[in-house]
DNA sequence: CCTACCGATCGGTAGG
DNA sequence: CCTACCGATCGGTAGG
């Protein structure tokens, strides 16, 4: 009650070390022990804060899905503004989730097949709702004359592609600022799709 | 002489059943034992026709960057036709590999970074090379008004970006051909970069 | 291509 | 949070 640091930080610090881990090696090639003597313990220290090591990864994944949901939740609250404005709005908040986390992020996209039955299911489905959202955005705005595409879900996947790439390359020190990544992606991608009738 | 297949065709079968299981689980999730289970064999017998584990993700990944390179040869070999139909050559090029060997593909884009050194940097600089390739055309196309970005850079980013996502979702038995992909991709992502003027 | 095996390392636990 | 340890599994080798 007098010395220690509070556990619940010492989680989130467990979290954040192994996130960081797991996208350098990925999730199977990093060890409890490389983790253990990042965070300057021992590596049976670590199993009184946490349970094992697809927990972390488990968190991780479902806690960015969160993230994905209520960013474009948010961007799509007014349903009636225009939809190139709230698909704009959708593809700023998804640049903001990636480049406010991206070892997070790159976790997500890419170390996820490592979740254990039923995890992967669930997240699939998480992941393909999501998809199914930004589609059903992009067919509403072809409906509507607003955008134009040959093919709604093909732009929905390409577009996700665009972005989802985004970890790849970000470096939180580049000339870019997040604002502006997200500003010229949404421009670049919406002018793909733009309607000119 | 007289009663087994050749040793080629068994180091290819060996690298083609890797790769299958590289793009499922990862490179260092799959033990040598599972593959050498699914070929019918013992662990210890692939020695015969391999060095190591990694000599095979090192075959893969690097035979595939000549696949693209040589692709990408192909598509610019006409200097003197517009940037555009190069640029679209190039991208449906780029395709074709990944739709021939979408596993073998899955692993170059995602696998790599398990190649040690000095291989992995070598393999990183080939990449490097190739983006350069592309973002070189889309220059060229800008500075003759055929292509309209605001970055050439961001634009040959988000290019082999919406391509590279194919292999995550690309199914050989899908209703899209190899070449129906390749050509709505292309239509696509070069009606974003139109000139209007 | 197999048998038999090597040393190393893995995730995780018991008991304090 | 540590010490000491578990059984399992890893990539790879020797010798045939």
């Amino acid at each position: 009650m007098s010395t220690t640091a509070p556990t619940r930080s010492r989680k989130a610090q467990i979290d954040r070390t192994a996130t960081a881990l797991f996208r350098a090696r990925g999730f199977a090639a990093t060890s409890m022990r490389e983790l253990a003597t990042e965070l300057g313990l021992e590596a049976g220290s670590l199993y009184s804060h946490i349970k094992s090591k697809e927990e972390i990864l488990h968190r991780v994944c479902f806690g960015l899905a969160e993230e994905f949901f209520a960013g474009f939740a948010a961007a799509t609250l007014d349903s009636a503004a225009p939809i190139a404005t709230q698909l704009r709005l959708a593809i700023e908040a998804h640049v903001r989730v990636l480049t406010r986390d991206s070892a997070a992020s790159a976790v997500f996209l890419q170390e996820w097949r490592h979740l254990s039955e039923p995890a992967r299911t669930e997240f699939l489905a998480l992941r393909d709702r999501y998809e199914a959202a930004f589609r059903g955005l992009i067919q509403q705005g072809i409906a509507a004359g607003e955008l134009h595409a040959p093919d709604a879900a093909f732009a929905a996947l390409t577009l996700l592609a665009s972005l989802n790439w985004l970890p790849a390359w970000y470096r939180p020190d580049g000339k870019l600022s997040p604002d502006e990544i997200a500003h010229r992606l949404a421009e670049q991608l919406l002018n793909g799709m733009r309607s000119y009738e």
